[in-house]
DNA sequence: CTGAAAGCGCTAACAA
DNA sequence: TTGTTAGCGCTTTCAG
């Protein structure tokens, strides 16, 4: 009720004047660890919140050598998919008591660098990477210390490295199942530029779900361009000067949906009712605002978070993972596929 | 060339030995401290740069008292608004050789007060507070340890507290005096729900450039509803069943300019030619998608950012800083209000 | 110009 | 059951 709170906090030392005892002794009420008198025990804690103590991380982290901190290295300039992975990895790794550290690189090799040194200098337990794109980047200049990374929406050339991504295969296979399940039969898939890994991974799954299900495959029914509402407008041009236009089109994501549909109305063309249209990201803002509401693929992004949290937290633990590991996609249905959904 | 670097890295004493010198002969040396001979000085750095030696931030922080350390509190659940006032505050701090801490508290009372004991048990040197709309909020669990704070988007009750807001009322007067400027004479206003300040300011703004244009105001051209795509559409409608429509829409942000154009469009009205719209928040995927691109009111959150970190910096060094501070918006430009931009 | 030693706040091993 | 002490890795007097 009189020690200085604001400049200085109170040690476990002013905790144990206060309670009378030895700093051991303080030490070890606090800690439940040893064996105390509980009348003793009970003292030092009455004292410890009295004082309003606070145990002093840093001096508990230089003693026991881990510091419960975890740097998190984005390229995407904390952008649209960074940010659901920082929450889900957030949440879980609060829990374990793990404080998380942000650091942006917007893939400037000396500025992730930089950021590395930094954290090393903090003692961090480990390194999450995440990126703009689910690309493979050049190593992070390498010397990560020998601490445990994970690569989160991004992956990594080193062989040990452990990569987590979303299946955009699986993804675009669950769309297009779900459209040739709704009786579709010539079905388009309007994409993003090639040299985007997911934008490879997401034609195969088109590709693959089409052969399964015997469906003949038009080359004629596949684009790519930008990412952009403006480009789904044009390929919707381009697919109705075929011959037969397609009754359904797979977009690769829900930008290019949205200029899908854009172009549709235009037309006076029915959704769902002539052609169906299914976007990919689930990005609310633009699925609920599409007219109609767009159904998307979601990468669940926030559980590739948590999922990262739990594997650093196992790695920091001693356990040594790696590999690429892919988690599955959902396919949240709208009106823009089904009438009543 | 031979010691631990995996495990553990090198310390002082390591680098020390390995030059043939003291721990504090080392020390001095690689603080450019105290007078060393040359020679001395760069056998140390040599030996430093040979074992990889990086100093221990958690010991200096223990020594000095200070971390070198933030947390930034976010209530925005790392939203749109909260990303590019944390790329600002990064970079900044990251300059200074300040890391942050980042901790999502989605408006939860007892996880903000979680996360505060967390970064207060780390000894951070200070706190930013974001919120998702910069209204003001119950003071959070009060008790910082007398660390310096500061709100950014986001408002506080504290009497002492620092708070840093764009101006919602300039920002609507930039855009309601861009539309004058352009000849417009009937001006309507399309907000999102009067509860939010923002909204309420934006309103004054509207008002106050009309009326130092000497321009009646029009209570019927003036409607509130929604932050939604589909709430611009109805509110188009709305307007036109005017005897006389407006001429001009300044609307409360983006995603309601989005449907009021999605209105104009579906009514055949030119914009600009007949009616000219601008928007809110200078969000590009909205704004360049949107057809004709969306003239809109950039609120600088990235400046805001930036702002915030050097006043945080300073406070940190001893000022004591206090009050609300708005940062000045800006008018971007584009086909909605200019033909040729 | 360089070395020795105290101490930042805490834990854990060892004494009492 | 409690107290004493030696560090964790670093900086900073103060001696030498």
């Amino acid at each position: 009720m009189s020690r200085p709170t604001a400049l200085s906090p109170p040690t476990l030392r002013d905790v144990a004047r206060h309670a009378g005892v030895s700093l051991g002794t303080a030490s070890k009420a606090l800690n439940r660890s040893g064996t105390l008198r509980q009348e003793t025990r009970d003292r030092v804690r009455a004292s410890a919140t009295a004082l309003g103590f606070r145990p002093n991380d840093l001096a508990q982290a230089l003693h026991r050598g881990q510091s419960f901190t975890v740097g998190l290295i984005s390229n995407d300039s904390f952008g649209r998919f960074t940010m659901p992975i920082m929450e889900g990895l957030e949440s879980v790794l609060h829990e374990a008591g793990i404080a998380l550290f942000m650091c942006n690189a917007t893939d400037d090799p000396a500025r992730e660098r930089k950021h590395i040194d930094q954290l090393l200098g903090k003692r961090v337990d480990g390194f999450v990477f995440t990126g703009r794109r689910a690309d493979r980047r050049p190593a992070p200049g390498l010397d990560l210390g020998g601490l445990p990374a994970i690569h989160v929406f991004s992956r990594s050339d080193l062989p040990g490295a452990l990569c987590l991504l979303p299946d955009d295969e699986g993804g675009a296979a669950l769309a297009t199942r779900h459209l040739l399940s709704l009786g579709r039969r010539r079905i388009a898939h309007v994409s993003g530029p090639e040299d985007f890994e997911a934008v490879r991974l997401r034609r195969l799954g088109y590709e693959a779900a089409l052969a399964a299900a015997g469906r003949p495959l038009d080359p004629a029914l596949v684009h790519h361009g930008p990412w952009t509402e403006a480009w789904g407008r044009e390929a919707l041009a381009r697919l109705f000067l075929l011959p037969h236009p397609p009754d359904a089109i797979v977009a690769g994501n829900d930008q290019i949906a949205r200029g899908l549909l854009d172009g549709l109305r235009g037309r006076g063309v029915a959704v769902p009712g002539e052609v169906a249209v299914t976007g990919f990201d689930n990005w609310t803002v633009m699925t609920e605002a599409a007219s109609p509401p767009l159904t998307s693929i979601d990468m669940n992004l926030r559980a590739l978070g948590e999922q990262a949290g739990r594997l650093l937290i196992r790695m920091i633990g001693g356990e040594s993972l790696s590999g690429t590991i892919r988690l599955p996609c959902t396919l949240v249905p709208r009106a823009s596929t089904i009438p009543n959904p």
